[in-house]
DNA sequence: TATATTCTGAGACTCAATCTCAATAAGAAT
DNA sequence: ATTCTTATTGAGATTGAGTCTCAGAATATA
């Protein structure tokens, strides 16, 4: 299985147990490149037939976003989705307020733009959150 | 009273009656050029003497950002901070992860960038959230 | 001043996320 | 393989920001 060593060795490197219910919720974070809530997480392991608690989601889910495998995105409407971060680059997101279509954009002059604005207050960048929100095409002219 | 005006045309432009609570909570929040909370807001005004329920304060900041008169930001701790938009004109925040010191910056060339993003998709772009979280200079070497 | 209507406050409620703790499972040692 | 120690799990309780309810209070209009 592909999901299978990265988790086994992050897990390894938190000193935590590997289990079925982890590897349960890895494999579906890496199922879609959709951006999902916990819930729908839940609802999808579920559906699958195994067993598992909201509360074990979340605990993986937080494991996961600390070894740095899952992103978790705060769209401010109070629930977080995540995305896996197999091969993924650095990119921002655009979030149709009208259909809540999420989509990915990368622009290397704000990258930059943002380091020089961190720089000249003397500060550190830690990480960054940018948003567009949006409506898109389909939902403008239906 | 300076805040006085805004908020009546405000209220009567929402065909809404103008009380002691609602002037109290926009006096509040023009009070500070912080940004806080609506718990501190609300603590704020008991502070002062007056009284007003939580479910007022919420009410009347929900009238206020509507109004563009207050501004909401959500920072991702589940917490939203509100700033008045007296005289203010259009930046974004730097947040400080250690001692939560906020910053504003605004920097037209990411502005004109997220602009030409949106267009190539063919979107319509409505508002964005940019946020650098930072550690300040203070927290760095204390 | 009377009347109709909106607003307020106290507390119930919601909902995502976290916590609790007894029962279960993993993994190490034998 | 079995035992033993310790971490993990699941069900449900809890938290906390924010919203809702509704009877009583306050406001605007006549």
């Amino acid at each position: 299985m592909a999901t299978y060593d990265p988790l086994k060795r992050a897990l390894k490197k938190e000193g935590l147990r590997y289990t079925q219910q982890r590897q349960s919720v890895w494999d579906e974070l890496c199922a879609t490149n959709d951006h999902r809530d916990a819930e729908e997480i839940y609802l999808a392991i579920r559906q699958s037939g195994l067993n598992v608690s909201r509360a074990t989601v979340y605990r993986t889910i937080d494991v996961l976003v600390k070894n740095k495998m899952v992103r978790k995105l705060e769209l401010g409407d109070g629930r977080a989705r995540y995305e896996h971060k197999i091969n993924a680059t650095h990119h921002d997101h655009l979030i149709c307020i009208q259909c809540g279509k999420i989509e990915e954009f990368m622009d290397e002059v704000i990258e930059s733009r943002q380091d020089e604005i961190v720089k000249k207050f003397g500060y550190k960048l830690v990480r960054h959150i940018h948003q567009l929100f949006i409506i898109c095409s389909e939902c403008e002219s239906p």
